[in-house]
DNA sequence: CTGTCCATGTAAGGCGTTACATGATTGT
DNA sequence: ACAATCATGTAACGCCTTACATGGACAG
């Protein structure tokens, strides 16, 4: 289960509670790897069961207590395990090219609507993907990026690119919508 | 409910069992919306009871029952609404962004046999979906495409052009790890 | 005579979402 | 005064997965 090793590996740079891991999930991995506030503090109290993480109350008088996760060894041992194992690869969900493989059940003006929406979502996705790019890169300066910071930009880059490849796609649809021009691409075509 | 207009989609066109629309999702929308047996079943199931669908039971002695749905103009009515409204984005997760995150906990040894695993997995998807685009080019050969087919065949370009996009991103990681370079790339690097 | 295809479903469990609940502190 | 932030959780529901169950027809 991913969502309980995100947070062990979080957990591996600093103890945190709860509502810290929250607010660092929605800072970082919130693009790939959602999570919400319920499912956090559930997942945190599983851990906690399975003793891959120690819980210290922090007792506040007339306030709720204060829970401060630290992961054990056993939750390090595990997390190391994670990470280097390959995953198998997950099933993808995209309820938009539903939308699209039905295409034909539309007008063209419909399905180019469609379209025209799905570009902005993808273009305001991109620039919060390039915002944190550009944060993490004034963070680095001028000197090579630390290992910890590499890997985090390198999922940044990911979601650029995916994005881009998306609009492209995007425009190249709008392109031969417009000009009533059903003509598939050939595989060469894609290939470039 | 995605699920529930894909099969109404599928049912637009032709009455179909739950084994039948099983296989028509396997041949079809699979790489982007897979479906089991058990869940077509159920929907089945909660779309006729929505009077979305009508069932026709065909007896068949000693065997089971034989279970055709049509779509009614209900069910028409409710598809073509839903594929003309534009979605709310939907929550993305990659759980191999999560251990390329966390890449620096592992050696760049560690970090390349994963890249290497899932340029695999990218390949051999890549290699399915051209398959296809291929079957649907010979099917339509030198005259243009219907409307149905072109639609049809723009989801596969959008499979294709994301994992062409992903592979790229994974031989620029390679290419870096491998000489020991930390260097993130500059937006315009990525843009282009 | 073994396995695969045809064709239907149920049961249990996991992961995730949304809404609800509490109550002090800090900022405008 | 009012809203947002801090900080914890519970409850209910929805979707999907995996495993189980049944049993005839047909191919190798």
């Amino acid at each position: 289960m991913s969502l309980k090793h995100a947070i062990l590996g979080f957990l591996s740079y600093q103890a945190l509670s709860g509502y810290d891991l929250k607010k660092v999930f929605d800072r970082s991995v919130r693009f790939f790897w959602p999570a919400n506030q319920s499912q956090i503090y559930r997942t945190l109290a599983d851990l906690h069961s399975e003793g891959l993480v120690n819980q210290e109350v922090i007792s506040r008088e007339e306030r709720l207590d204060l829970k401060i996760y630290q992961i054990t060894a056993a939750g390090q041992a595990e997390f190391q395990r994670w990470i280097t194992t390959p995953l198998v690869p997950q099933d993808y969900r995209e309820a938009f090219l539903i939308q699209v493989y039905f295409g034909a059940k539309m007008t063209d003006g419909e399905a180019l609507a469609l379209l025209q929406n799905m570009s902005q979502e993808l273009e305001a996705a991109l620039g919060q993907l390039s915002e944190m790019y550009r944060f993490y890169q004034e963070k680095i300066g001028a000197a090579a990026a630390s290992r910890d910071l590499f890997y985090n930009m390198l999922t940044l880059e990911y979601g650029i690119a995916s994005n881009q490849a998306a609009l492209q796609w995007i425009r190249s649809v709008q392109a031969r919508l417009a000009g009533g021009d059903y003509s598939p691409r050939t595989l060469a075509d894609l290939a470039g």
